[in-house]
DNA sequence: TTGTATGCGTTATCAT
DNA sequence: ATGATAACGCATACAA
């Protein structure tokens, strides 16, 4: 019968309190030595039971195996890092950890790096440059992986400039850099990418409303200098162009991809009668406010006025009306950044579709 | 004037393609060791400068941070962690990365552990104890500074057998355990904990509709088993005798703490034209549902019945009645938490209050 | 102020 | 099948 030690993890080992010379202090922790020493081996032999190298006899395994379970033995995962294998960790760059939209991305990665055992790292950047330098550097300091930056980012030049610093920033360590929720940008060679369709998804509402015979169609959120801003106004211009209807800017307000700004720009517009019988807004959250001006105004939706969202947020179908909106694919666009890293997807840059939900917030047109 | 030369990160490093005899190969990273070779100085030297030493010479140390800079020169984060200096990594278990509680609480831990340069890995246990153990043997592995383990649980002696074994199992790599929006367990010794008001929350529910005249109170979400759920069913319990009012097993069907069930045993309710002129939810995502129930059978909220929810969900307050439900501050949970593990706040089990915020789907009753 | 020597805990190579 | 040894990259005690 087996030994039937109650071991103190933290204390009474050999070498615990050995009075030494040099170099720091020892961590008190069971280290491999200790394993080997109780089990009458060498560390090699240890180390192989650990990697389950099977060039260990059955029984001086077994002498490892209970030896490692009497001290409480746990292998010491920075160590092993450091033998060149690189580590395990995977940097999720966020400039705010909000809402359904980043926990699904989140998700979604960690669904696939955890298949190989990798840890995935959140940092929120506070959507400020400096915060993305210190977390980029924390991640090579890690010698993580890969990193992935996730969410919208200002455009521009500067921008991509500033990715291929990132990039090259990066590369000293060896580490991945993915975008993830961005459009892709060629200009960085060797930069990774996983977007959704927002030109698409605006398209697919423009055509919805069209074929509902709205031709005065406003939109709310139209801004520049936000990627995810920019492309969905983008494809806005597309879809109206291509659906022979007029680009009013009267109706199509300059504003910011922010709520407020966005509610304020559409009260302006109801007050002053603008001319328009449906309204796309760039973002749910913008939809939902729509909603809420449109109610102080004694307007009904969808009788008056159709709204459509995007993003399909939890419970957009509960409001009164249900929110017609575009669905997008966040968990599986989460999943398919972590395919990258773990080479289970393709290299090119992936464009999720998305999926327009019609729901009671669009109707047709009177008369 | 400075030299100029442009570094290329990975290679023309002195020592890179050394032939060398044992152990494994370099990784090609510049190290300490060439830094060091390259400002003339010893690693020892380096080090300190990398430490902030004072003791110093101003001349050394613009020469080190110079042939870092020439290198592209990154400190290796694992090997400091070695020695007790680097950061160190924050265990966040939660069963599933979901919805925005989820994200404000993972975005409250952050912001503390990140004061002290700590990184935070998430992990997803998938409700399931086998995932919880992996987990936590991979936090140990990392010599991770605490684990914290987020959201409900199973109840019952099993579970805080567990948590027994989860904190001996954890002290063996001196990782800290803290429970994060889950009462406490005072059986296990050494175990910390922050948690919410679930009692004062759904009491606060119980005695405005008793303000309001209500005396038929049914609730919805009453389960067994789930350490959230009975909290907030035993806080109803508690209020409804403390309000005088009667707890009549009628109108508190026994179901789960998921939302399919919980509808179910609504629309049976009224089906049956059950006795009430109020309802508790035990959660907003049944509180939607029930809404969803009323509509369809033509009652009215607040009219006909009173509906209070529980979380504050975003959204809640623009459905139609706008929900009265109970705002947990789960960003405040992850903060306090985050200053368990940092030291930053007091070390006695916590429990944070919630608010009522009251909305239009509550209203007196009618004579 | 700086360098030397040693240790942190692990793995890979080579030799037996 | 097993062990001795030399890395991995860094930090510290001590000597100078």
């Amino acid at each position: 019968m087996k030994s039937t030690i109650t071991p103190v993890p933290t204390a009474d080992v050999t070498t615990a309190s050995k009075a030494r010379g040099r170099g720091p202090m020892r961590s008190g922790v069971v280290n491999m030595k200790d394993v080997a020493e109780r089990a009458g081996v060498s560390t090699s032999t240890v180390s192989r039971v650990i990697a389950q190298n099977p060039a260990v006899h059955e029984q001086t395994k077994e002498r490892v195996l209970a030896a490692m379970a009497d001290l409480n033995y746990v292998v010491n995962g920075l160590a092993q890092s450091m033998q060149g294998r690189g580590s395990r960790a995977v940097g999720f760059l966020v400039s705010h950890m909000v809402g359904p939209t980043f926990a699904d991305v989140a998700q979604g990665v960690e669904e696939e790096v955890a298949k190989l055992g990798d840890l995935l790292t959140i940092i929120t950047t506070h959507a400020d440059p400096s915060g993305e330098m210190k977390a980029l550097q924390q991640m090579r300091e890690q010698r993580a992986r890969a990193v992935l930056l996730v969410g919208a980012s200002p455009t521009g030049q500067d921008y991509e400039e500033r990715l291929r610093k990132y990039q090259e920033f990066l590369s000293a360590t060896d580490t991945q850099l993915i975008l993830c929720g961005h459009q892709h940008v060629s200009s960085v060679p060797g930069l990774q990418s996983v977007d959704y369709d927002n030109i698409g998804g605006i398209r697919a509402a423009v055509e919805h409303l069209a074929a509902l015979g709205h031709r005065r169609i406003a939109y709310l959120g139209a801004a520049e200098g936000h990627s995810t801003a920019e492309q969905r106004l983008r494809g806005f211009e597309l879809a109206m162009k291509d659906s022979g209807l007029d680009l009013d800017p009267a109706i199509i307000p300059a504003s910011t991809f922010e709520v407020e700004p966005c509610e304020a720009a559409l009260e302006n517009l109801v007050s002053t009668g603008a001319d328009f019988t449906a309204v796309i807004a760039a973002r749910d959250e913008i939809a939902v406010r729509a909603l809420r001006v449109f109610r102080n105004h004694g307007l009904s939706v969808p009788d008056d006025v159709s709204l459509v969202g995007f993003d399909d947020m939890p419970f957009m179908g509960d409001l009164t009306p249900a929110l017609t909106t575009v669905r997008v694919p966040y968990r599986e666009l989460g999943r398919r950044a972590g395919m990258l890293i773990t080479d289970s997807g393709p290299d090119s840059p992936q464009v999720l579709p998305v999926e327009l939900v019609v729901r009671a917030s669009t109707s047709a047109l009177h008369e």
